[in-house]
DNA sequence: TAATGGTGCTGGACTAGTCCAAAAGGGGAA
DNA sequence: TTCCCCTTTTGGACTAGTCCAGCACCATTA
C-alpha cells in the first residue's frame, strides 16, 4: 500500500502551524504577504490562499480586510449563564475590552423580534447595535432589542457603557434567567462590514433572551462572534 | 456616489440562497455538477467554488466528499446540559439516528485526558469512537474517555447502544452535574476521514466532563458536530 | 442472478497568469 | 513637525485552463 503524497495545502498548513506553535510567528504578528509565501512554498497565490483558508477555519489566524493574515490570540472565556458584563469579562482574563456604538434609535420590531420579546404585532423596540474589541481587534457584533416599556429615555445614556450597569442604575432593572441558543454561520454583510472582514467569514451566532428579576422578558442580543476569538464553557448550575 | 458592483461570488450565492429558501432546491437535494453551475452562471469553476463556500460556511448547502453539494437539513437543536441520549433526542424532533462504533478498546490516557478526568499520569483509559447520523447524514464524530475504573468490561457490551442506557443498566450508574465547553474550530484528519468529508472542514468542537449522581468524575466526550448540522440551545436552570 | 470490469462524469487539486482598489509608506511642501 | 500627495505594495477578485482519482452506472461475463 502506497502512501498517499501530501497535497501541497496540507504541506503549507502543517509548516505554518509548525512556526506559530514553536512561537516564531507570536500571537498578533503579521504574516508575509501572500505573494511572499506564495514564492517561499513554490505555489502559486491561489492554492496558498486555501492553505490560509484552512487555517483560519481552525482559528489559528485571521485576516483583516486588504491588511493581510495575523496569527490569532487566545480565545476569550464566555459563560453565556453568568450575566458579567464584557468589560469586566475581558478584563478579568488580562485582555483590554473595547466598544463603540454604531447606532442606536427606536425602529418597529421585526416579526422575528416580536416573537422573541413576545410582543404585540407592529412594536417599537429600541435597537442598539455595537462593536466590541479585545486587544484592538474586532472580534463581536452586537444587536441589542430592548422592551422600550421598560428603558424610557435610554437613548440619552452613553451605550458605550455596559447596558447591565445601566440597567441596575438608572432602571433599577437586574437580570435574571437567561435562555441562549448558539448557532455556527457566517456573518452577514452588515456585520462583516461593521467588523471589517469580508462578508461570509465564519461566526458564531448567539442569541440571548433575558428576563430581570421578576422574570420579565426585557431585552434580547443578537451576537456574532469571530470564530476564532471565542471559547464558550458553561458550567451546568444545579 | 456610485453603486458598487456586486461581485460574482456574491450574485451567485443569492441566487441560489432564493432558490434554496423558494423550495425549488428543497433540503436533501442534490445541486447539479459544478461544471454546469459554473456554466449556468458563466463563471469559472474556481469562482463557482468559492460560492458554493460561502454557501457552505452559512450552513446552507454541505459537500460529501467526491459525491457533491447537498442543500443543508434543518439543524438539529441540542442542549448539552440535558443529558439525554442521542438517539431520543434525534427521534424526538421527527428525525433519523444512527450510530456506528468505530473504535473501542483501552489506551494510555493522553496528558490531556489525564488533567480533565483527574487521573494520575500514565493511567489507562476506556476510549470509545463513534460516529452519528442524522436522516442518513453522518453529522457527529465523538470520542468518549471513560474512567476505567467506573466500568470495568464495558467493552463487551454493544457501544453502538446509548451509553448513558449502558451506564444505568449494567453499572448503576447516571448522569449529575455537567461542564461543557464549545469551540467552533476545523475538523482534525481523523475526524474528517470518519465524516467522509474534507479535512479542515468547519466544525463545533464541544467537550463535556460528566459527572455521576455522586458528583465523581466519570467520563468526557470530544464531540465534533457538522457545523451546520447543529443548533445549540440553552436554557438557564435557575 | 450475481459478481466484475469498464468508462464517463464529477469533485479535488493545482498552475499561471490579469486587473483593480485600498492600504502603507515615503518625500516634499507648508 | 505636521500634513498631504504620490508611488508602491498588497490583498481581492477573477479567467482559463490541466491532471488526477473516486463514484456511479451499465454492460458484460461467469
Amino acid at each position: 500500500m502506497r502512501e498517499a503524497a501530501p497535497r501541497a495545502v496540507t504541506l503549507i498548513c502543517s509548516a505554518l502551524q509548525e512556526q506559530i506553535d514553536r512561537g516564531l510567528l507570536p500571537a498578533g504578528s503579521k504574516l508575509p504577504a501572500e505573494r511572499k509565501l506564495s514564492e517561499l512554498f513554490d505555489t502559486t497565490r491561489i492554492t496558498l490562499r486555501e492553505a490560509l483558508g484552512q487555517l483560519e477555519a481552525q482559528g489559528l489566524i485571521y485576516r483583516e480586510e486588504r491588511r493581510g493574515w495575523f496569527v490569532s490570540l487566545q480565545r476569550v472565556v464566555y459563560n453565556p449563564l453568568v450575566r458579567t458584563h464584557f468589560h469586566a469579562m475581558v478584563a478579568e482574563q488580562g485582555r483590554v475590552p473595547a466598544t463603540e456604538v454604531l447606532s442606536a434609535r427606536l425602529l418597529p420590531a421585526s416579526a422575528h423580534i416580536c416573537q422573541v420579546l413576545e410582543l404585540p404585532a407592529l412594536s417599537s423596540v429600541y435597537q442598539v447595535c455595537r462593536a466590541r474589541r479585545i486587544d484592538g481587534r474586532l472580534v463581536l457584533y452586537v444587536e441589542h432589542y430592548l422592551n422600550p416599556a421598560y428603558f424610557p429615555g435610554i437613548l440619552e445614556f452613553d451605550l458605550a457603557r455596559s447596558l447591565t450597569d445601566l440597567y441596575a442604575s438608572e432602571y433599577g432593572i437586574r437580570y435574571g434567567r437567561v435562555r441562549f441558543e448558539m448557532v455556527p454561520t457566517a456573518l452577514h454583510a452588515e456585520a462583516a462590514a461593521s467588523l471589517k472582514v469580508a462578508a461570509g467569514s465564519p461566526a458564531l451566532r448567539i442569541t440571548r433572551v433575558n428576563r430581570d428579576q421578576h422574570g420579565r422578558i426585557i431585552d434580547c442580543d443578537l451576537e456574532f462572534w469571530r470564530h476564532d476569538a471565542i471559547h464558550v464553557s458553561v458550567e451546568a448550575p444545579e
